[in-house]
DNA sequence: ACCTGAACACCGTTCAAGT
DNA sequence: ACCTGAACACCGTTCAAGT
């Protein structure tokens, strides 16, 4: 019998899908300072040069990381949505939406607000942060028409909701607060968030 | 005439605290990407393996960047404290030192707050971050005890207004949030937060 | 169009040896 | 005690050449 061909085809099929999964699995399971294009190929079975044809650099694979984990990010906050709920309802499940993708992915929404200096690259990162608060800006200018939110710059109310959840997420994607926890106190925390540390 | 010895000294003198040194005008200078201890060894004058003495390695040195961030976040916290004002102006002032030492260092405080998956020096930096906390702590414990606070574990409420603090100071710096926006909305944000985003 | 293999200029880390 | 110089095993990136 002749053997079967062993080897791998001369084309991979998808090597810029399989660098990018492949990529997203080593971040979660090593962290990104453990990420290398060479280590990469090697998994995959392909030259350490084949990336470069898909990648102009390492910094375009995070960069498509980053963006992919925005895209997921925005799909899981936009289907967070509860649009007919009270209003402490409606933040609470955008907040928790918000605050699970980062326990499922800590390293990658750590990537995600990566300073990158580049500033093509950081005005479309910068679009989809955009886009990601976006779910709270509809859900704060909404509240306002309605009376349920204090009156001034939409903009900014929602700058302050976003960043306490923003601040939140961040403290447990670095480690810094246990996620349990996180999860257990946001009803409270949203509640504190809209009422106030001020007795009324 | 003999020439000066322009050939440096054998012993350095201080090398670890000039590796520090540049270290961090690097980081600020050049992003901790960026960052090589050869290319440290080679700016100051000696051998690239001369930094192995002084730390174990790269992260090493890393960790004594944060911490000795966190010690200045936490001096400079502390001084910012107006014991004797009302609840909002201490609050502000407490906000305004985090976010101030956050513009002036973005990339320190990345690094500071850089997932370390080290939990020998994840619990070294948890001391720290749990330091910078209790500035907050504190300030939300005495404000309790009066009454202008709402009741409820310290702790939590803590971390609500320490969130919020560190979200907006993450977004500022990593370039999601401008720097000047952040802090001429400021006393907005703190006053938003004191008093909720329901009307009263 | 897509990939390889060799080459180049870097890294971090270790370790005998020097002062 | 502190540092050097050489060595090792890695990197990312480029580019002619192969399929």
């Amino acid at each position: 019998m002749t053997p079967m061909p062993q080897s791998r085809p001369y084309h991979h099929g998808d090597l810029r899908a399989a660098l990018l999964t492949s990529a997203e699995r080593t971040l979660r399971e090593k962290g990104a300072a453990a990420l290398s294009l060479r280590e990469l190929a090697r998994d995959i079975g392909v030259s350490h040069a084949a990336p470069g044809r898909h990648f102009k650099d390492k910094q375009a694979l995070l960069d498509a990381l980053a963006l992919s984990g925005f895209d997921r990010l925005n799909r899981s906050l936009a289907s967070a949505a509860v649009p007919d709920a009270p209003l402490e309802t409606r933040v609470t499940a955008l907040a928790r939406a918000y605050l699970t993708f980062t326990i499922e992915n800590p390293e990658l929404l750590e990537l995600m607000y990566a300073r990158k200096h580049d500033p093509d690259i950081d005005s479309r990162l910068a679009d989809a942060v955009e886009l990601s608060m976006g779910s709270f800006v509809r859900l704060v200018a909404e509240a306002q028409q309605r009376g349920e939110i204090v009156e001034g710059d939409p903009e900014h109310l929602t700058l302050v909701a976003a960043s306490a959840v923003h601040g939140l997420a961040t403290l447990v994607a670095n480690g810094a607060l246990p996620a349990a926890e996180a999860l257990a106190g946001l009803d409270e925390h949203v509640h504190l968030l809209l009422h106030g540390l001020k007795p009324r």
